[in-house]
RNA sequence: GGGUCGUUAGCUCAGUCGGUAGAGCAGUAGCCUUUUAAGCUAUUGGCCGCAGGUUCGAUUCCUGCACGACCCA
């Protein structure tokens, strides 16, 4: 492509020029004053004549825009990130070079300029320039002006583009940072203390999932990366860190939709002393805290076709009821594994009769009962089969104390009350370890660290992970994990000059 | 993994019942000192995703592949 695209080529040959002229290039040495969303905070209620009687005179910086010239004048729009700001350009206000500059400048360029606030006709505030500095010559151009940046393929190949053009995904990623920092605040608030457990694992658990392999040359190991930072955390509660809590990174080699992503950001978090039924209030007040702080009405939060209220208490469904009332299934469906594997395959589901009963009602639950749940719900009482690390219902040892959480047919977080019994924990890592042994790359390996751990004593802990891109999804919006997450993993193409 | 659809100029999109392609924006050359997708005149720009097949001839039809979107698993 060196010499193939014209309006590159176009944009050195000007670069080029300046440089002849002698213009400094890629220069450093200016410091704008202002940024443009507090100017027009500050004067877009002041009328013309004042503004111009006040001698406002400033210096800002930014990319062009949007470029219109006549003659010996002109307007562009340069934007920064607090938002963008008009640019007058006349003639008889710059110096030679500066408006022989600015008839030269192209959309994408980032420019200084020094100037005052006057208003437009119009009555828009703008800087009519007496300075005008090239910082950095953009060489390629930018998307139509109209239109932006539509091939989904390229906003999320160039982030950078997107970001330039589509101001809704800068929208989305602050609002993110929002979400995540009021999450903070919230878990801080209630005396959690933040901590940074291992993203490299020498063995795989705290998870069903498929991991990613690399590998340690100096120790000659092969390292995973973490499915779940779950053993580490409750090692932490182990050793007296009776709250704790990590939002970071998890990584699944597994198949990529919609919903997933191979690298997703998580929070979990540990607390001593609790049962899950205290997960259950801590999470509908950890979301209240979180869509106050983002100024939403948690009672009419649209996602997609859906209108969702968060307000409280959350429905709290249970597992076996939930395939009944919502699902529709008669209790001999539900009892009888012929039944429920009949159903299952007449519902395209990947089942075979060397399943559990519990796993096939586990699919049934997710084709017929997930997508109708729309309003916040927990269900609970989950069977111990399909539930191998949370603890037994003290009442009914067939279930768990375990819950999941639904938003918009949307599996958003799971928790439990933890398994902290070691002789329990180590019968169920063997029996892991068999299931790896017949084939089955989602089984965890034994941990016997962890076990030495449990036999220090875990205290009776409930602990929670909630999918933080997932939850970002909901409240601004967006239907795919990849348009909350700035660089979401895609192939490399060959085409790339 | 399966299915459906898409891939044409830098960008957004038309189009060719098979005869080597168009528009708008951007670019270029002009005119223009208050524009708002500025306007007016002229104009440059294409391996029509890649590879094969059918055909006198393929960007168009067929097959495969790559990448993507959506649906299903």
């Amino acid at each position: 492509m060196e010499e193939r695209n014209k309006l590159i080529q176009r944009r050195i040959e000007k670069l080029e020029e300046f440089k002849k002229q002698g213009m400094k290039i890629y220069r450093n040495d200016f410091l704008p004053d202002a940024f443009s969303g507090d100017l027009h905070s500050a004067y877009d209620d002041k009328d013309g004549e004042s503004l111009v009687k006040d001698n406002v005179c400033v210096k800002i910086a930014g990319r062009v825009m949007a470029y219109r010239s006549f003659g010996k004048a002109g307007f562009m729009k340069v934007k920064d990130f607090t938002g963008q700001i008009q640019v007058y350009a006349e003639k008889n206000s710059l110096s030679e070079e500066d408006f022989k500059l600015y008839k030269k400048l192209d959309v994408g360029d980032i420019i200084g300029v020094e100037g005052c606030l006057f208003k437009t006709k119009t009555g828009e505030l703008t800087i009519k320039a007496n300075k005008i500095v090239l910082l950095t010559k953009s060489l390629r151009p930018l998307p139509e002006k109209w239109h932006g940046l539509q091939d989904k393929e390229l906003r999320y190949r160039q982030r950078y583009v997107d970001l330039i053009v589509n101001d809704e995904v800068k929208e989305t990623m602050v609002k993110r940072s929002k979400i995540i920092n009021a999450i903070r605040e919230f878990m801080i608030k209630n005396r959690f203390v933040e901590v940074e457990t291992p993203m490299m694992h020498k063995l795989v658990g705290g998870a069903t999932a498929k991991p990613f392999v690399t590998h340690h040359n100096a120790l000659d190991i092969d390292l995973y990366l973490r499915i779940a930072p779950e053993l580490y955390l409750k090692r932490l509660v182990v050793g007296g860190m009776e709250r704790v809590f990590e939002i970071n990174r998890n990584f699944r080699n597994e198949g990529m939709d919609l919903k997933h992503n191979p690298e997703f950001t998580m929070m979990e978090f540990y607390v001593a002393y609790k049962n899950y039924l205290f997960l259950l209030d801590f999470t509908e007040e950890l979301f209240e805290y979180v869509i106050n702080s983002i100024g939403l009405d948690k009672t009419n939060i649209q996602f997609g076709d859906n209108t969702i209220d968060f307000s409280r208490p959350w429905k709290r469904l249970d597992f076996f009821e939930g395939l009944k009332d919502v699902g529709g299934l008669d209790d001999d469906v539900i009892k009888d594994k012929e039944k429920a594997l009949k159903l299952a395959l007449e519902l395209g589901k990947s089942v075979n009769k060397d399943m559990s009963l519990e796993k096939i009602l586990a699919e049934l639950f997710d084709a017929l009962v997930e997508p109708k749940l729309i309003n916040p719900t927990f269900v609970i009482g989950y069977p111990v089969a399909i539930s191998p690390l949370a603890r037994r219902d003290n009442d009914n040892p067939n279930i768990t104390e375990r819950f999941e959480l639904f938003i918009s047919g949307m599996e958003v977080s799971n928790g439990f009350s933890e398994l902290n019994d070691p002789f329990d924990q180590k019968e169920r890592f063997l029996k892991q370890l068999e299931d790896r042994k017949k084939g089955d790359e989602e089984a965890s390996m034994y941990d016997a660290d962890y076990i030495r751990a449990l036999e220090y004593g875990l205290p009776p802990t409930a602990g929670e992970g909630i999918g933080i891109d997932r939850v970002v999804m909901l409240l601004t919006n967006h239907d795919s994990i990849r348009d909350v997450i700035l660089f979401p993993l895609m192939k490399d193409r060959d085409d790339e000059e």
